[in-house]
DNA sequence: GGAATTATTGCTCATGTGAGCAGACACGGA
DNA sequence: TCCGTGTCTGCTCACATGAGCAATAATTCC
């Protein structure tokens, strides 16, 4: 297109879309008939000249959703739109109110529902409404916090959720990580323990975030790793972690015998259950993001457009 | 609005704006009548949900300049969009172009046109084009950096703007401020001086801009006045200079004794003019901005879309 | 509880807009 | 010069959409 028609296509797109006219009367004020006038806003849209937003908080983008989905190859896609936000925090709680949203919308309703702990999970309990499904078993699928502290936030989210759906929680009572694997094969061999980890591996469907592995983990918060474990575990490739479990970029487990003193079900169990709903976000996640949506770690990912494009960038340059 | 048809009409506006879905469609799929779903997309703009923006260097803002143009009572407002603009840079550069914009198309073509010098200036006389206007007498109307100076912008800035308009260039061969009064007079009494001077006061339209009142000034690095002298102008409530006098938020001369020694057509004949472009830029430059539309020392305001909306809260909230 | 008032819904109709097409035009090669 | 090729323009027609208006539902007030 010829350079002054950019020009007029920018008049055109500013009458119509700011000033509200008819494509009639941009043509009279341009001198130009009303067809050249719809052309000039059509090579405007298509040149990207113009943008439009939703801008709200349960702004959603579909058009990155299924690109996402035929990309990735994952059953469903949910992408929260960025725009506006200032925060992080703002951008993950988005993300939770619309992992939220998805769960309510969820059909077939799951009966068991496993489910992961953390901050993310957490939020995404506090966004759900008051009767959000008719009665659904929440199922902790990895060790939690601790049984006995106050608010230990693993076992008030996985209530939370329950309670919210008129539901029943089966809590886990084990550390997240044991220091001797004696001890975790032990308290494996408890029978309320098998119990409940049975249940988890044969829960309908599994809700989890991921850690990014630096000192910020949340596993690094409970004391059940140090700061210096996780730069060990950086150092050979550890790009997060997943229901407690760190793993690289191929989603391979980094330390196998860590990984066998961590109480919950494994990766691989996640890998092939058929409803596995991912809530990644966060501008230090991407990296986790990728390894979990690229080595079929969940059937369902729920992020922000910052983690998607991030995402899809990766897949278009490989 | 209900809180749940807020939702509905985000998902409509994703629908309708992301997947270019027909309302009939959107109903199917949200289980709504066509109507209704117009009705949510409608409410969904009127709430602000939706955002269009025009992306492109040349964008104006249509409703502001004419929100400008009402609360102001200026002739003409020319606001350039600042979306995607990242450096002020940038966004004085786009000033530019809109000023170059609105001379060409400027009717009647002035037979003289009366010009200050400055970065921005020679940023529009660059930007306009060969054969812009068929013959325009363009004159200085204040004393400029050098005559002597090789690249002197001030002359280059005249020189540039006249050829372009295959017109001719007269300069005003003075110091922008002179260190003796009697100097100065004597200079005026000059018979080519006081022609050139003549001519600038006659001038059927005037250009200019006008800078901050800080360090960073042109007088500054023109080495006319000093970092103090500037200080002890602020202190005085000066807010900026505009061809090359130094006004306060009411467009009152700072110094008397300063404006004295200063060579050019006074402020008050700028106000009288009945043709005064004034371009202004930057975020740096708001309160000058303020200063030369409040107290009408133009007529035509260039400008950028933040400087625009800090014009218009002012007025909101006196 | 019933009447009055207001908000919401479904609809008709006029208008605005994009797809598709034929003719006009510009350009380049024989 | 002529003819083919591709682009641009003006137009018809079908569809999408907003304004306006009854009918209905919800709410408030007595």
């Amino acid at each position: 297109m010829s350079n002054t028609d950019e020009l007029l296509s920018i008049r055109a797109a500013e009458l119509y879309y700011e000033e509200n006219q008819t494509q009639d009367e941009i043509g009279v004020i341009l001198r130009l008939t009303r067809w050249k006038v719809g052309r000039l806003l059509a090579s405007a849209k298509a040149n990207g000249f113009i943008r439009i937003e939703i801008v709200h908080p349960r702004a959603r983008r579909l058009p990155i959703e299924r690109r996402l989905r035929e990309s990735t190859g994952l059953t469903d896609a949910i992408v929260v739109s960025s725009a506006g936000v200032s925060t992080d925090a703002e951008l993950q709680s988005r993300t939770a109110q619309a992992a939220a949203d998805y769960l309510t919308s969820l059909r077939p309703i799951p009966r068991t529902l496993g489910i992961s702990w953390g901050r993310t999970l957490h939020d995404v309990s506090l966004h759900l409404k008051q009767g959000w499904a008719p009665g659904v078993n929440v199922v902790q699928i990895n060790g939690g916090v601790s049984l006995n502290q106050r608010t230990g936030t693993a076992a008030s989210t996985a209530v939370t959720i329950a309670h919210k759906a008129d539901g029943s929680a089966t809590l886990l009572p084990s550390p997240a990580i044991f220091e001797r694997l004696e001890t975790k094969q032990a308290m494996e061999t408890d029978r309320t323990v098998a119990g409940v980890l049975a249940l988890a591996r044969n829960a309908q469907a599994f809700l989890f975030s991921a850690g990014q592995a630096d000192a910020n983990s949340a596993l690094v918060d409970s004391g059940y790793l140090t700061v210096e474990q996780i730069n060990e575990l950086v150092a050979r490739g550890a790009v997060g972690d997943v229901v407690g479990r760190y793993i690289d970029q191929h989603g391979c487990i980094v330390d196998p015998e860590l990984n066998e003193r961590t109480v919950g079900i494994q990766i691989d169990q996640l890998r092939r259950a058929p409803l596995t709903i991912a809530v990644i976000s966060g501008r230090t996640k991407h990296t986790i993001a990728r390894a979990v949506v690229r080595n079929g770690l969940c059937t369902v990912l729920v992020t922000d457009e910052d983690t998607a494009n991030a995402l899809l960038q990766e897949k278009d340059t490989p």
